[in-house]
DNA sequence: TGAATTGTTCGTATTTTTACGAATATATTT
DNA sequence: AAATATATTCGTAAAAATACGAACAATTCA
């Protein structure tokens, strides 16, 4: 019998799940959700680690899509990236919303 | 200026995340969310993976409390789990309502 | 008892993640 | 032009994740 291939929707929550799967980066989207500026020196000031190791962080968040960077130099100024952020939220609801257990003994 | 530590709330949902970012995972959550019996050789042919690998991504995601597994010999019946199932759902719920993007330039 | 079925564990290899300090790049201020 | 401020990139090290086949354990079937 053949295996099958994961679907692309599984494939872009793992994605986002795993841009999430650090304390560092949900804290980083937790402070961005709720404040209006969002430059670096912010963010990094709420974080327990390096400034490198912050700045990897948002490379990573960027990379999947759930934030964006405006250079303002000197600094750079962060926020969520709506349009993507849209999607996960929608990919995490219909994730979620999808668990038969009441029915079933096993979770009961 | 001291940094802050992660809050429980922080750390909680980076778990639940990390445990749900990779494909397979992903994969095995809708197949157990969907299907009233759910024994591994079943999960595993839903798997483009070896079986060890699939038992192995079992193992991860009932460490991190979304399924829990019972022995039916020689079978192994795995499912939701309902309790921690119910409050990754009210983590995630929360932390994807939490953006006020609407009301800033940033994200417009 | 011997063979078959079902999953897990072991051993291993490769890749990725996480983290830090140092060095660098860019623009502003003096 | 030199110094300052801001953030990224580099180099590196250590830990964790991913994947596989082989070996193993537990139970059932013949």
């Amino acid at each position: 019998m053949e295996k099958q291939e994961y679907t692309e929707k599984q494939i872009r929550m793992a994605r986002y799940a795993k841009a999430l799967g650090n304390p560092a980066r949900v804290a980083i989207i937790d402070f961005l959700a709720k404040q209006e500026t969002c430059f670096f020196g912010e963010i990094h000031e709420q974080l327990p680690i390096a400034k490198a190791t912050a700045s990897q962080h948002l490379s990573e968040l960027k990379e999947a899509g759930l934030i964006q960077g405006e250079i303002i130099p000197p600094k750079v100024k962060y926020c969520i990236n709506k349009e993507n952020w849209m999607e996960a939220k929608a990919l995490f609801g219909e994730f979620f919303g999808q668990c038969v257990c009441k029915n079933r003994q096993c979770c009961g």
